[in-house]
DNA sequence: GCCAACGTTGGC
DNA sequence: GCCAACGTTGGC
């Protein structure tokens, strides 16, 4: 089991628009950064992934969802019409994959970013280190355990 | 809107 | 394989 975080602008798919589809789950397309692909392939069934909030007046981790599927092929970017279309990537040989994300929890108060960025225990957290706009990235589980009794 | 910190592209 | 030019991310 593993933990992880997505980011996503609130403007465009906001953990409340996770809420409300069916089932509460959302297939995690558009990602086009190899490094954040190979995390999403690394994906399994039940790790927990923090919902991040990027690119808003408070970036924030938000809330947690769960991996319900492991990776598939991206449709779309198989899409001309899509704005993710590769034309390097087809169904015989997939560069770009999905996960889908189901909503689990919505934290009563957000984790913002300038809070993490205080606090001793997160010094060495992925999301705010080298490389940190990944949209995908892993969580060490001392991280993830420490934001989750904060987060209470 | 600015800009630092990347990642990607493509000529050579 | 190098690297300049360009594009993107995302906090501020």
């Amino acid at each position: 089991m593993n933990y992880w975080l997505v980011k996503s602008e609130p403007d465009s798919f906001s953990i409340d628009d996770l809420i409300n589809q069916t089932n509460g789950t959302e297939m995690w397309d558009g990602v086009r950064n190899y490094q954040a692909r190979n995390n999403l392939k690394l994906m399994q069934t039940g790790d927990l992934v923090f919902f991040y909030h990027s690119s808003c007046k408070q970036p924030a981790i938000v809330g947690v969802s769960e991996v319900v599927t492991s990776h598939y092929p991206d449709p779309t970017a198989e899409n001309p019409q899509h704005s993710g279309y590769d034309p390097k990537h087809s169904p015989e040989s997939p560069r770009w994959f999905v996960v889908d994300l189901k909503f689990k929890q919505k934290f009563n108060q957000p984790i913002t970013l300038s809070w993490i960025k205080q606090q001793k225990a997160l010094a060495d957290i992925s999301l705010i280190s080298k490389g940190s706009r990944l949209s995908v990235m892993p969580i060490d589980s001392n991280h993830w355990h420490f934001i989750m009794e904060s987060a209470k």
